[in-house]
DNA sequence: TCAATTATAATCAAGTTTAATCATGATTAA
DNA sequence: TTAATCATGATTAAACTTGATTATAATTGA
């Protein structure tokens, strides 16, 4: 396997879990522990993950995978409920839109209409800007330090940038969520993602099927502070949704 | 098989397992594996993908700037200008770079040093997050309303994103420059190099040969707070040049 | 605490990959 | 036709990656 092949699977690893040992890196690629923990150390070097005795922890601005490799998973589902998010804006809205892969399929479907778009992903307004001649969008980009794998400004000036704008929808992504709250797995995420809750009229979160249930390494918020979800109906269990929803959670089930 | 259809079909390749092996190409087109290399650099350099050993990676923006972005763009002074200006960036150094298509050219020939890089524009900070998985950079965006067809940040977000910094070096473009004061032709413009300059210890201003004794609609600011500028030896006349020079300002010259 | 265990960093040789160079044949323009 | 340009494949020296080895450092548990 190439070299970058395997750190890319390794920070893929990581997100996942948090943590990667440099035995279970050896049994998973194949490779001699000598490899894996030069691997290790490029990593850390590049500020990538942090390198601690016995293996690798995400650091925290990661999280957060190389865009192009999770930009593909469940591209169906996200597209879909991309969709049905765009179909909740309304003329002369103002929406926050959260960095994400599920998020940013929403550039490929937004309405025309008079809106103005609050963003802190690159990606999402490099998307929108290529989609806007014809449209009526004003497009915001927060301000920030730009996390280069993901493509999202974060730190402090994103978080002053958000504060000061107001709007009517956020769209979120998570990585997580259940009857107790919203989960996502960056710290510095997290931070702006509180943000856009706390300075919007409604918070949708868009997860997919797999997400639900499940939690992460971060709490963004208590799930009262939701207005909505959309997922989609791929569940393998209602149970979780279901006590989602007495809360008192608007749900929007999708079909694919 | 011809050589655009044979990196045609690589970029097809890649863009559904996000890596590509010289050895499977190889085997795949029936070409040496110099060629194969040669098809690899091509794609490299145009942006298209990323070239790592043993390989290609699809690039992370998980296929394309905008296309406008990429297209009629080049030009080899701007080329050679930005070169100049790269050079003069040292490690440690914090730089501010104006949007504009001239210091854009600077996303290709940065130094792999740590330095940090403040921008207004969209495209830059997009063209360096794709070469950035091997460098040393900090990047960070301002905030503010996007300018969809320039994509450059403007407005008193920006502004305000731009006052909280201070750089050593601050690259700027212009439109028109002579021995009274530097011109652009956007206000908004305008108004954010302003903080620029002010928030710089030097300004070094990026113009080719055509922008040397022109002015513009707006004046950015008095030729004395300049500190250096950058053109080219395409000159018809070196009268401007020369009451330039007399203000004490430091004039680069670069080769074509 | 100390010794045993485990993890790490440094070094080296072997194997790969690469960039640079050159020669060849195809294509195009003068 | 001739010259010029270009894509291609072969060759080779240099650069890089890898796994093994070994000495050093950190952790563990009695």
């Amino acid at each position: 396997m190439l070299q970058k092949q395997r750190q890319d699977k390794i920070l893929e690893g990581l997100s996942g879990k948090g943590f990667l040992s440099v035995a279970d890196a050896v049994r998973s690629f194949k490779s001699s522990p000598a490899t894996v923990r030069r691997d290790f150390a490029e990593l850390s070097e590049s500020g990538q993950a942090i390198k601690v005795r016995g293996g690798l922890k995400a650091s925290p601005g990661g999280g957060m995978l190389p865009f192009s490799a999770r930009a593909g998973i469940y591209s169906a589902e996200k597209e879909a409920l991309a969709k049905s998010a765009a179909a909740m804006i309304k003329s002369g809205d103002v929406v926050f839109i959260d960095g994400g892969t599920t998020t940013f399929h929403m550039a490929g479907c937004l309405p025309d209409m008079n809106i103005r778009i609050i963003t802190n992903s690159l990606r999402l307004a490099s998307a929108l800007e290529e989609r806007s001649s014809n449209a009526r969008w004003e497009i915001y980009l927060t301000g920030g330090f730009l996390y280069t794998r993901s493509g999202i400004l974060l730190g402090s000036n994103a978080q002053g940038s958000l504060a000061q704008y107001h709007a009517d929808l956020a769209f979120l992504s998570a990585s997580g969520i259940d009857g107790d709250g919203v989960y996502n797995n960056s710290e510095l995420v997290v931070d702006t993602e509180r943000v856009m809750i706390s300075n919007s009229d409604r918070t949708v979160i868009m997860a997919d099927h797999s997400k639900i249930g499940k939690r992460g390494l971060c709490k963004v918020c208590d799930i009262g502070k939701i207005g909505g979800i959309i997922t989609d109906k791929n569940l393998d269990s209602r149970k979780s949704l279901n006590l989602i929803r007495k809360k008192g959670i608007e749900i929007t089930l999708v079909d694919v």
